[in-house]
DNA sequence: TGTAAATGTAAACACGTGTTCACGATTCAG
DNA sequence: CTGAATCGTGAACACGTGTTTACATTTACA
C-alpha cells in the first residue's frame, strides 16, 4: 500500500483502538493512558501516518496558510530584494506554523488571473493574503477586504481609521527625504533635483511629498522642471534622466532619486551623459540597496530594513487571522542615512 | 452573511435547485438546459461563490499544488538567480493551473523542521515537490521517493535507471567544462588551476571531473594543489582564494572557477592580493550570472539556462503527477561559451 | 394514442477528520 | 460492600463537495 493511502481508520484497526483514540492521541487530548498512547504512536510512526490536510479543514481547522501575491509587470523580479521579501515572508510565517501559498501577478488588468487571485480567497485555500507591489487602493484588495478576508499590504496610504482585516507596513518617507535632504544641504546643496516615484504606488507621492516639505524648511525652491517621473525601475531610472538631460535648461548640483534602483539607472545615464558623480553632480538614493556599497562611486542612500517590515506585516497579519482583533495592525519603519561616497560638498 | 461562508447548498437554495444541479453546473457537466445553468451562474457571481478547496479535494481531486522547497544553510538567498529560480517555477506551474508552497530549509539536520517538510507530503497537502540545494540523493528525498510521492530535482547524479516518480533537472557540466577550458587553451594557457564546487552537491564533483578530462584531452597536467575547494558561495571563494594564495608555492596563468559566485569572490582575493584579472590571471566563471556582464573585468563564463531548466523541470514533474508515465523525467541544458574581458592571451 | 427513449433533477453515498455524547469500566469514599 | 465519581473509549454526527443511482418528466416514434 502506498504510504500516503493510509487513513486513521486503517491506524485504529492495527492498533486495536477506534479511530476516536488515534485522533485523540494526535491532538493530544489529556485523557488517554500512557500505555495506550504509546501503542498508537508506534502504529503512525511506523507508518509515516499524517492526518490527511483537507479533511482536518473540513471539520473546522484553519488552513495555516497564507498567501504571497507578488504584483508587478517589470522584470523587478531579478532584484535581490524582492527575493529578500519573499524569503522573509516565508520564514516569518514557518516560524509561526504556517505555509506560503506564492503567486506571481504580471497583470493587474486581466481578468482570468485576478479570479484566479480572488478565487484563493473564496475557495477559502488561504486564511489570509500579502499583496506587495500592488498600486495603492487597488480595488480588486478593497474587494477582498470588504468581503471580510485579512488582508496586508505594503506602501499604502495609512487612513486614520483602523480597519479590522487591514494591516498595512510603511516606512517613514517623510522622515527619510527629510533626512537626505537635510544632507545635502548640509554639504552646501540648494538646487536639488528629485527623480519621483510611481504615482500608483503610495510611497511615490509620499517621498516626493517629504522632499517638498524638506526643501521648503529650508527655504529652497522645487522646481517642477526637475521633478523627473519613474516608476521605481533601474530601466525607468535611466530612461527617465536620460531624457531629462535632452530637456533641461540646467542642471541641479545634487539628485535625490526615490530609490537605489533609480539611482542606478541615472548613475548610468548620466555616465554616459559624461557627467560625474559626485564631481560634477552628487547623487542620492533610498532603500539602501545590497548593491549600493558595490558600485562605483558608493551610493549615499536612506537606509531602511525590508526584513523587519515583512516580519512584522506577516506577524501581525497571522496574529489578526487567528484572534481577529488585535493592538496595531499598522507598522512604520524607521530610516537612517547611509554616507557613502556619491554625496560630496559642492565646491 | 460573510461571503466566504456561502456553499452549494446556500446557493441551490436560492437557485431553486438542488445541490447536484449546482454541482454539474460549476464542473460544466452537458446535461444541465441553458436556463438552468444562466440562473445558476447568476447566484454563483451575485456572491462570488467558488467551491470549497478542501472539500473539493476530499471528493477526489488533486490539490494543484506542488511544494518548492529551497535548501540553503547560506545567505545564498539574496541572490538574484535564486529569485529568478523561484519566479520560474511559479510561474511555470501557473501556467498549468498549479499553485506553489514555498518553504525554505535552513538545516537538513533539524528533526522538527524535516518532519515538518515531510508532513507536507504524508498529510498530501501538495502533490509534489521540487527540491532546489539539496545535496545528491539526500536521504529524506529518497525516502520521499520510495513512499511514492513525485519529486522533482535539480543538480543530482543522473543513474542508468529511470524511476516513475523522480524527475530531474541538470546542465551538461562536462561539456561545459570542456568548453571552458578548450578555450584557455585556445588563449595559450597551459597551467590551469580550478575552484571546485561543495562535494556534496553532484554538479561540484561532475565539473571537476569535466575539468579533468578536458585538461587531459590536451595532454596538461592536474596539479592536486590547484584544485581549491569551495561551497558555490561568493564567500567561501573570497576565503579560499585568499587562503590558497598563502600556500600556493606557484601561480597557474588562469583559473577555471565552478559558477560565477565563487569567481566573484576569488576576484575580490585576488584584487587584495595585487594579483590583475586579467593581467597577471585570467578568470572563468561559470552559469553565466546576471552580475557577470557588470563587473569589472566583465567575467567571461559559461552560459546556462536557468529559466528553461526549471520550466522543464515543473512541466515534467507535473506531467508526471497527472500522468503517472511520462515519455521523459529528465532535462539536460546546454552550456555555451560567453567571451568578456577576465580572460585574455597569455603573454 | 401508447410505448420507448431521452432528458432533467433530487436523494444518497463517499472522502477523512475532529468533536460531542453516552455508556461501560474502574476507582474511590463511606 | 455499595453508591458515586472518575476515567477510558466507541458510536454518531458534522464539515462541503463530487458522483452515482434512481426516479419523474418530457420527447420521439410507430
Amino acid at each position: 500500500m502506498k504510504k500516503s493511502e493510509i487513513n486513521s481508520t486503517e491506524i485504529a484497526r492495527m492498533a486495536g483502538v477506534s479511530r476516536s483514540t488515534v485522533s485523540r492521541v494526535i491532538n493530544n487530548y489529556p485523557n488517554v493512558p500512557q500505555a495506550t498512547r504509546e501503542k498508537v504512536m508506534q502504529v503512525i510512526e511506523q507508518y509515516n501516518y499524517a492526518p490527511n490536510f483537507s479533511a482536518r479543514i473540513m471539520s473546522g481547522k484553519r488552513t495555516s496558510t497564507i498567501g504571497l501575491f507578488m504584483v508587478s509587470r517589470e522584470e523587478v523580479f531579478n532584484d535581490s530584494l524582492t527575493n529578500a521579501l519573499i524569503t522573509r515572508v516565508i520564514e516569518s510565517a514557518s516560524k509561526r506554523g504556517y505555509y506560503v501559498l506564492t503567486y506571481i501577478i504580471r497583470n493587474t488588468k486581466d481578468d482570468d488571473i485576478m479570479r484566479n487571485v480572488k478565487n484563493t480567497f473564496y475557495q477559502q485555500r488561504i486564511d489570509g493574503g500579502i499583496f506587495i507591489g500592488a498600486a495603492n487602493h487597488e480595488p480588486f484588495i478593497e474587494e477582498l477586504i470588504a468581503d471580510g478576508f485579512v488582508v496586508g499590504v505594503v506602501d499604502q496610504h495609512l487612513e486614520g481609521r483602523s480597519e479590522p482585516n487591514r494591516v498595512i507596513s510603511n516606512f517613514n518617507n517623510l522622515e527619510g527625504m527629510r533626512q537626505g535632504v537635510d544632507y545635502l544641504y548640509s554639504l552646501g546643496h540648494r538646487q536639488i533635483a528629485h527623480i519621483a516615484g510611481d504615482p500608483l504606488r503610495w510611497s511615490g507621492p509620499e517621498k516626493l511629498e517629504g522632499f517638498r516639505q524638506a526643501m521648503e524648511a529650508h527655504g529652497l525652491q522645487v522646481r517642477s522642471d526637475w521633478i523627473i517621473p519613474s516608476n521605481f525601475s533601474e530601466r525607468s531610472g535611466y530612461q527617465s534622466v536620460q531624457h531629462w538631460l535632452k530637456v533641461t535648461k540646467d542642471l541641479p548640483t545634487a539628485i535625490f532619486a526615490c530609490n537605489d534602483s533609480v539611482a542606478f539607472g541615472a548613475l548610468r545615464a548620466l555616465n554616459e551623459a559624461d557627467i560625474n558623480v559626485p564631481g560634477d553632480i552628487s547623487l542620492m538614493g533610498f532603500d539602501d540597496h545590497l548593491l549600493s556599497a558595490r558600485i562605483h562611486p558608493a551610493l549615499t542612500s536612506i537606509h531602511v530594513d525590508f526584513s523587519d517590515m515583512m516580519d512584522a506585516l506577516t506577524g501581525k497579519l497571522i496574529e489578526t487571522i487567528e484572534v481577529s482583533s488585535t493592538d496595531s495592525k499598522r507598522y512604520v519603519g524607521t530610516t537612517e542615512l547611509v554616507i557613502r561616497d556619491s554625496c560630496q560638498p559642492l565646491r
